[in-house]
DNA sequence: GTCGAATCACTGCCTAAGCAGACACTGTCG
DNA sequence: CGACAGTGTCTGCTTAGGCAGTGATTCGAC
């Protein structure tokens, strides 16, 4: 049985991890993109291009999961990324069902450059934290990540309210139309 | 100056907490969503009601600033949970412009039964965390949306790359705060 | 080797989110 | 009183996200 961190007569929503996430995740993205926009970048696009610069990605499956995005939406940003020579496809020939993915020489420049401006706003939205705080902040989240990574597809534990779904996690989400 | 928390030679995606937040709320989110769709709620609605549950929210206009949430949007997620008798509009007489928000009986019981469920999940999901790293966690990010929150219109500094960054995006609704 | 299941990328469709504008109402200033 | 700015809610439009289904390819079982 695990910590019982929550209880159900003291639970209220904003005190909760889910509701504090979603929270700041908006309030952060608001203060990011704007210096993205500046550039021409959703943020979700200035991810999957960190991402490929990065070398944490080298096919949009991979890419999928890391960003939990959907791979229907994903094709669609790499369209974009893609139509404005960021980004390459490949076809891979060991396994010809894989698209491999890579910056362009004009890609790799332009992510270079937006760098500055994308730490700048990081560091003056997280003006307010000790380097000890944000260090601890990026501890926790990471290892929630993991752990949460780690439950994967939420084998609902048996709700006595019986029906619980069963979605097929896999497939990220996310993604763009042009 | 604020601190220098990231710095443009080292920065990468993987380690930023704008990603670790999206990638963890994201998480977090498929882990509860399915306990809430057996019970016929969206992670949203959800929010909303737990927000007029908890009195955090009085009118749609200071629930968008809490959930952050679109007005429009919300008008149409209030509609659908009006629809299913389970949250009443009310005009104000003070001020005939703003609609009263309150949970219907109906409401109030679906959500005080629902909670068990989310606090299960909640706590099963946590599980990995001790009850200080999540005291931690929960400390910490509430002083995040408290810097964020205070930071408000992003006045974007000024970039070099001259073009755009003129975005009028604060959109005037949910202006007013406490 | 062949068949069937699994995987990868992609396309259509549907719903939700975000933006802008409309309308109703309030408070203020002249 | 009447014009005007500000606020709260709602409605259309556009865009992005998520799901299901398709074609191509690979892998595994037999």
């Amino acid at each position: 049985m695990p910590t019982q961190h929550y209880r159900t007569e003291t639970y209220l929503a904003r005190n909760s991890v889910g509701y504090l996430l979603k929270r700041t995740h908006s309030q952060l993205a608001d203060q990011l993109e704007p210096a993205l926009e500046a550039l021409g970048f959703t943020f979700t696009q200035w991810v999957v291009l960190m991402h490929l610069r990065d070398g944490l990605a080298l096919n949009a499956s991979v890419l999928c999961t890391q960003l939990r995005h959907d791979s229907g939406a994903l094709t669609r940003v790499i369209d974009q990324l893609e139509a404005r020579d960021l980004v390459r496809r490949e076809r891979s020939r060991k396994d010809r069902r894989e698209v491999q993915l890579q910056l362009t020489a004009a890609g790799q420049a332009t992510v270079e450059a937006a760098i500055p401006a994308v730490v700048e706003r990081l560091n003056f939205a997280l003006g307010g934290f000790s380097a000890a705080e944000l260090e601890a902040l990026t501890r926790l989240l990471t290892k929630l990540t993991g752990m949460l990574e780690g439950l994967g597809a939420h084998q609902v534990a048996a709700t006595p309210h019986g029906d619980a779904a069963d979605r097929p996690r896999e497939a990220g989400r996310s993604g763009s139309r042009s």
